[in-house]
Order: structure tokens, then C-alpha cells, then sequence
DNA sequence: ATGACGCATCGAATGCGA
């Protein structure tokens, strides 16, 4: 596990975003890279240039038009599961799979979580009803493998801190107690905010809005985050959010964020 | 705010994101 890099990156379309993926693991060459909304069916993954780039072993679970995710993997991967364990669902939203790393197997949980879009809605009763589905999912994954990584675009702000403006926005999408305390549940199933394990520039943030100069003003929230199992959390050495590819032309709304353990 | 901005869908206007 020592010096491995793990990256979540929600690229909103991997066919618009695949030369920025490109671009950005060339120059930062992790090890286990989790994308979410592909936008793309499996047929139209582009494994080619993925295995070119060094990302030899890929899980896909795509999905036309929206969602949609992937782990993309430099070392093998096994046992892989595609959404939560006995929750029936239309979309690609979870994969799950085993990363045989030379210093042994990590769990790898590879989300894009329901968005909710309003508080009361029927989209917000799909997003609490899912992650409660989830947070099952995990407890079954923890009680079988030890070292356990939870990471993606968890679509919730855990606290004030995490939005460029926490009392405007205050029971808002991505704000809500609901949320915040499903974001509690799967800490309490034993995992860590690897962020928070280090000292972090304030206004932090993984997400800024396309419209009205969002990142320019750095008017953002931090919504795509990577848990850690206790037995990960001892080896991890750093996380960080990669703002270069948001600077980009085109870019993802979404930067990329890496844990190193 | 109905809006903005970006992506996908067969071909324009709409759904969706956060």
C-alpha cells in the first residue's frame, strides 16, 4: 500500500472530459482512479486509450445519457459489484470492487450519490431512500475486508465549512440535516474524512458552478470526498483537491480529489 | 428567479445537474 494513490473525479461526461483525464493522469500518475457520471454505455468506453494510459485493469458500469461510473486500475481487480446489495435501482450509480495492490487487496467503493435536486422532493426520498440502501451496503463490505475505501461524489456538504455560503444555503440541496446525518451514518461505521486528517486551506472546495464565474469567485462546495476504514486511516499521508484541470479549457465542474496511503 | 452554464439527445428544445 505504501506511496499508492487513489483519485475520485466526477468528469460530467467522459467522452467531453477523456483528453483531460488523459492529460491530468499523465502528469499525475495515481493508481486507482474512480470516475463518476460517464454519460456513456459500456460499448462506448474508451478502453483503448485508458490501458494505453497505464490504467490496464478497468471496472465499468456506464449507463446512456446520465450517471455512470468506473475504477480504473493499474493492479487487478476481483469481486466486483455493480450498485447496493439488495436495492433495486434504474440507474449506475455504485462499484464496488477488490484492488490486488502488491502490499495487499484494498476494498474500493466507487460512488456518484443521488443529487436529490430539492428537499421534499421525490428525487430527495430517492436520495435518502438510496443512501440508507448504502449505508448497508458498507456495513457488509467493512465486516468482510478490513481495509475499506468509500469515495466519490457524495453530492452532500458534511458542514458549514464545506460551502462557500452555509447560512444562504442553510436545509438547501447538498445542506440539508438529512443528508449531513446519513454522511454521519457511514462514519459511524467506522470510517474517516481523510481530508479532514490534515490542515486544509479554508474555502475549501470540489465543486464550483458552471454559471456566473463560480470558480473565479470560488463559490463552491465540497461534495466528492474519499472515507477511509481505520485500518486505511492509519497509512493514509495526505489528501489533496487538484484545482489544475478546472482551470482548463472545458473543464468538469468537479476537480479531482486524492488520497495517498 | 423563470435565469445563468454545460452535456446529451439525432437534428431543437428539453431534462438534468448542484
Amino acid at each position: 500500500m505504501a506511496g499508492m494513490k487513489l483519485t475520485t473525479w466526477n468528469v460530467n461526461s467522459l467522452t467531453a472530459r477523456l483528453q483531460h483525464v488523459l492529460d491530468w493522469t499523465k502528469s499525475n500518475p495515481v493508481d486507482v482512479l474512480c470516475l463518476q457520471e460517464l454519460k456513456l454505455t459500456d460499448d462506448k468506453f474508451p478502453l483503448d486509450a485508458l490501458r494505453a494510459a497505464g490504467y490496464e485493469h478497468c471496472a465499468v458500469f456506464g449507463q446512456k445519457t446520465y450517471n455512470g461510473v468506473a475504477v480504473l486500475s493499474r493492479y487487478p481487480l476481483r469481486d466486483v459489484v455493480k450498485n447496493v446489495n439488495g436495492f433495486v435501482d434504474e440507474h449506475s450509480r455504485l462499484l464496488t470492487a477488490t484492488v490486488e495492490t502488491p502490499a495487499g487487496d484494498v476494498r474500493v467503493v466507487n460512488g456518484y450519490f443521488v443529487n436529490g435536486q430539492e428537499p421534499g422532493s421525490q428525487k430527495f426520498s430517492y436520495k435518502m431512500a438510496w443512501l440508507g440502501g448504502l449505508r448497508e451496503h458498507l456495513r457488509q463490505e467493512v465486516a468482510q475486508h478490513e481495509r475499506t475505501v468509500l469515495l466519490g461524489d457524495f453530492n452532500i456538504a458534511p458542514e458549514d465549512r464545506d460551502s462557500f455560503d452555509p447560512e444562504g444555503l442553510r436545509d438547501t440541496i447538498h445542506h440539508t440535516r438529512e443528508e449531513r446525518e446519513h454522511f454521519q451514518g457511514l462514519l459511524s461505521l467506522g470510517f474517516t474524512d481523510s481530508f479532514r486528517l490534515f490542515e486544509q486551506p479554508d474555502k475549501s472546495f470540489s465543486w464550483w458552478d458552471y454559471r456566473m464565474l463560480g470558480y473565479q469567485k470560488n463559490r463552491g462546495l465540497r461534495i466528492d470526498h474519499i472515507l477511509v476504514s481505520a485500518q486505511v486511516q492509519q497509512h493514509v499521508k495526505a489528501c489533496t483537491i487538484g484545482r489544475t484541470p478546472r482551470k482548463w479549457e472545458k473543464p468538469s465542474d468537479h476537480a479531482p480529489v486524492t488520497v495517498e496511503i
